[in-house]
DNA sequence: GGTTAGCGGTTTTTT
DNA sequence: ACCGCTAACC
């Protein structure tokens, strides 16, 4: 290695501002960093600045949005603090709210009458436990259609992560449940009653016991309530929310603009002066209402931390001007805007592309040209990305990719773990971890023939009642078709219980009983049992079963490709993502497809002016992931998946009136059956079919 | 009484 | 592909 650098070395690579806040010092800084600001590049310096100054990287907090955000960071980090001669950054505390959470609380947890061995359910388990609760009470079946367990999850989530009354959250974000508004309550109840009964929590409980953690609440066997507002304060002696404060030196928050109201309340009690704390983020992309994140935030961080230092980031280093100029004119529509005024170096640049497609199957094959042609003029597919709004969005050029041989990654939507046949095999461990896991329970019982959710439901009682001994369910005579599976279904799960099997050893045998039931119970049977497979294998990584429950539930594996490990470090793969997804990624070449307006704002979010607001932002979000070329498709005919006849909409998304039409060359790309060479008056067309002749000279 | 199969309507984004 | 409902079935 090279002899070594000076911390000054490594900040002459930053611009002034970047430098001003990677080298602040105590107070309270908030940096306020628009798209491709390098604002990650800032954050990683201040690290690595914090660190080569002689602060502890064990008592440095730092929080992201996602745990592959924290690693990557960390990464980088480190690769400047190796320059200096000064590693460590590998022992900083990084990660997502919820991760970091669960790791204080394992720890701390028992200060506050929390079991040490805890499992979490993720957003379906809560949902189908919020159902067991739901049937109990009888809500199920009601005159006037009571609100579905999604809903009532919805519901209840934004209560306590916005720590808004149940009143208030009716009034203004599910005014057809208002009528229901007591037996919520009760449902609400039961439900926080069961957790408890089961040992769980649920992902808002993480945040919830975090901050009663800080604030010294009490537990005493009660679980937090719905109700905002500080507990009765705990006589405990040692404090341990002064112990938890005590632990970090430094915090820094990446994505300020998309954390809710508890995480805000638990960064105010973490740190209540302020001291060593630094947040970034971008008001413009905030695209996190719907799980209850709000931009005030951002906005009144200053109030809150009055003398706060505020860096605004505004040189771009990734897109070219006029990319710039047109995501500029975009998010300049916006209703309510703190303006920035990005700009950049890098002049030279192909215009954004408009592409006015026939249907989504001129858009595939669309999409899929230009991305042939990057790629045969050097721009790997890894430095390419498609992007939608909705996960199912992609379904038709999925198939077409898939024909074309080009292999891809998709991001977003229904993952891996989340498929029925996984959380099947993922509940005979779960309910062998904790036999009073309802809903693993409630999900395994029915598999075996002649049991519903009925007998589910008495089992599952009786079990609790014996303290999670399995034995009770030995002397239950099970209806005649489930006779010969009953025995070995109960000696299967008395055997995982307190097995020392390595892990993979113990799926073998989940997999072995419950391949059969599978097989009867699903269509697409090979492709499912190759995913149980796939799980056996990757099941070795874990250290123990806890801790591979734990770590799919709070870091599931993004892709199905992800399961694969890293057996090909030089595969090259297209990238399919969810806007969502994309957050905080850069591509050469993006791709947003179905921006017709009715995906893009989606139907679904356009009930309020704030939802529509929120709905450009995501769209500004997309179009700003791009550095080199950028397309933006709009079908305005499509298939929906599984039906059958075909959607139409009126236009292309309304976040690019007329008006803006000068930023973009607009293309209207010829039909496939038209024949390769019509001319269409497009000069990225043109291009593509000067590349196809050139491609087809290679062979004569 | 409880289970199951079959049918029709619906499907956003995620820690 | 999944949920909830209904009607047949044990």
């Amino acid at each position: 290695m090279a002899e070594l650098a000076t911390i000054d070395d490594l900040l002459a690579g930053l611009n002034s501002q970047q430098r001003t806040a990677a080298t602040h010092g105590e107070g309270p800084l908030l940096i306020v960093a628009g798209a491709g600001t390098g604002k990650t590049a800032t954050l990683v310096h201040r690290v690595a600045w914090l660190i080569a100054g002689g602060v502890d990287p064990s008592r440095i907090l730092l929080l992201t949005f996602t745990r592959r955000a924290a690693a990557e960071m960390l990464r980088r980090a480190e690769i400047l603090l190796h320059r200096l001669g000064h590693p460590g950054a590998g022992r900083v505390w990084g990660g997502t709210y919820h991760a970091i959470a669960t790791r204080l609380l394992h720890r701390y947890g028992k200060a506050i009458g929390l079991p040490p061995d805890f499992a979490v359910h993720d957003r379906a388990d809560s949902e189908d436990l919020m159902n067991v609760v739901r049937t109990d009470l009888n809500l199920a079946k009601t005159d006037k259609r009571f609100p579905k367990k999604g809903t009532c999850m919805a519901i209840y989530s934004r209560a306590v992560n916005a720590r808004e009354k149940l009143e208030s959250v009716l009034e203004n974000h599910f005014p057809w449940c208002e009528d229901w508004r007591e037996e919520l309550k009760l449902l609400f109840n039961g439900y926080v009653d069961r957790k408890e009964a089961a040992g769980v929590l649920d992902y808002d409980d993480l945040l919830l016991y975090w901050h009663a953690l800080l604030n010294d609440e009490a537990a005493s066997a009660e679980s937090p309530r719905l109700q905002p507002g500080p507990l009765p304060k705990g006589e405990g002696k040692k404090r341990v929310g002064d112990v938890v404060r005590g632990l970090f030196d430094c915090i820094l928050i990446d994505e300020f603009q998309d954390t809710n109201t508890l995480q805000a309340e638990i960064l105010y009690a973490l740190s209540p002066e302020g001291k060593g704390l630094t947040v970034v983020g971008d008001d413009a992309q905030s695209i996190y209402a719907f799980r209850a994140a709000t931009v005030r935030n951002i906005l009144d961080f200053p109030k809150h931390y009055p003398g706060a230092t505020i860096v605004t980031l505004e040189q771009n280093y990734r897109s070219t001007e006029p990319i710039l100029d047109a995501t500029n004119q975009v998010i300049a529509l916006a209703r309510e805007r703190y303006t920035k005024n990005l700009w950049s170096e890098r002049t030279e640049g192909q215009r954004p592309v408009l592409v006015n497609c026939e249907d989504d199957g001129d858009q595939a094959t669309y999409v899929i040209r230009r991305i042939l042609e990057h790629r045969e003029a050097g721009i790997d597919l890894r430095r390419q990305a498609v992007l939608f709004r909705a996960s199912h969005h992609s379904i038709l050029l999925e198939a077409e990719l898939a024909r074309a041989n080009i292999p891809f990654h998709k991001y977003g939507g229904l993952k891996f773990i989340e498929t029925a046949h996984v959380k099947d095999l993922m509940a005979f461990l779960r309910l062998a971890e904790n036999p009073r896991d309802m809903v693993a329970g409630s999900r395994l019982l029915p598999l075996l023939p002649g049991v519903g959710p009925g007998k589910a439901r008495q089992l599952m009682d009786a079990l609790l009642a014996a303290g999670g001994n399995f034995d009770v369910w030995a002397d239950w005579r099970p209806p005649a078709a489930a006779a010969t599976l009953w025995p070995k279904f109960v000696s299967l799960l008395k055997s995982l219980v307190r097995t020392a099997d390595e892990l993979p050893v113990q799926l073998n045998r989940v997999r072995k009983f419950y391949a059969p039931l599978l097989e009867g119970k699903y269509d697409h049977v090979e492709p499912r049992l190759r995913d149980l497979e796939q799980l056996e294998l990757i099941a070795s990584r874990y250290r123990n079963r806890a801790r591979m429950l734990l770590e799919m539930t709070l870091d599931p594996p993004s892709s199905t490709q992800d399961l694969a490990g890293p057996p090909q470090l030089d595969d090259d793969y297209l990238v399919l993502s969810t806007i969502h997804s994309a957050k905080g990624l850069e591509w050469d070449a993006v791709y947003v497809i179905h921006a017709a307006d009715g995906n893009i704002p989606s139907d679904m979010a356009t009930k309020n002016p704030e939802e529509i607001e929120e709905e450009r932002r995501l769209f500004y979000v997309a179009l700003t992931r791009a550095k080199n070329w950028l397309y933006v498709c709009y079908p305005l005919r499509y298939y929906y998946p599984g039906r059958s006849d075909r959607h139409t909409f009126a236009q292309r998304t309304r976040f690019l009136p007329s008006a803006l039409l000068h930023c973009f060359d607009q293309c209207v790309p010829e039909t496939p059956d038209a024949g390769d060479d019509g001319a269409d008056g497009c000069s990225a067309c043109d291009a593509s079919r000067q590349v196809r002749r050139r491609i087809r000279e290679l062979w004569g």
